[in-house]
DNA sequence: ATTTGTGCAAATGCTTTGCACGATA
DNA sequence: TATCGTGCAAAGCATTTGCACAAAT
């Protein structure tokens, strides 16, 4: 992947992947395609996904035990993960401040950054099981 | 499984985690019971494991494109991920306090806990390099 | 004209599962 | 003796890859 190409291919998932509110594992983004571009492969769905990743256009966001998933938001920040329905949300609030610091002093690595990630139970999960 | 049954492979399997100062895979624990019991089963090794974070004996500890580590504290604390390497070491910092009423209020999800994962390059990598 | 990206199908790697048998309570 | 756990091999999923062709520079 020496020179990126602009093909239609990669602004379709793209402009597709902008549109889900949540985040969306490959196979959601493809089904999503498929609908008004079924002659684009799951290859090509998985490749472009990647790569508008490490070009950092989109992020990619995994949770344990879980397929891949991506999020349209290319800015950092924490998310929160329902144990019951699996959803994934954003959590906008303030990152932490000074914590890579206390780490890499006392660890002797070298940190570029730190997730977060809360776990529990979402609104409509927490209603339905009223 | 409802009822826990005391098999020597249980024992044999926890024994050889307890050992990893690192976060092995479920292949590396594998690997290393075959050397003295090599009659147990991957499917086993796979099986006991899960088992035992179920029960909160271990832990489970999964990073994004990794296959499921295991890690032999039971106790909660956040981790370091190495870039490079791959490898996973316990961050043992204090725990940040109140984040997760703060999301709780803002999103109205009920939050159990947290987890932190620092992303860097540890210090042998850091050595390597230069 | 080159060279990269795509579509397809096959391959890969990790994890789970069905089943008959052995072990545990 | 009634179940549960094990070992084995096969199945299941998510993801990657090889290849010939199409598309982009």
């Amino acid at each position: 992947m020496t020179v990126k190409r602009n093909t239609v291919q990669r602004q379709i998932i793209l402009d597709i992947l902008k549109k889900f509110h949540i985040h969306p594992t490959v196979d959601e983004v493809y089904v999503e395609i498929q609908k008004a571009h079924p002659t684009i492969s799951k290859a090509t769905v998985y490749r472009n996904l990647r790569q508008l990743a490490e070009s950092g256009e989109i992020r990619q966001v995994s949770m344990s035990d879980d397929p891949e998933r991506y999020d349209r938001r290319a800015d950092h920040h924490y998310h929160f993960k329902c144990k019951i329905c699996g959803k994934i949300l954003d959590v906008d609030i303030d990152h932490i401040k000074g914590i890579n610091e206390v780490a890499q002093q006392k660890y002797g690595v070298k940190i570029d950054e730190h997730d977060v990630t809360f776990k529990g139970i979402c609104p409509e999960c927490i209603k339905n099981s009223k």
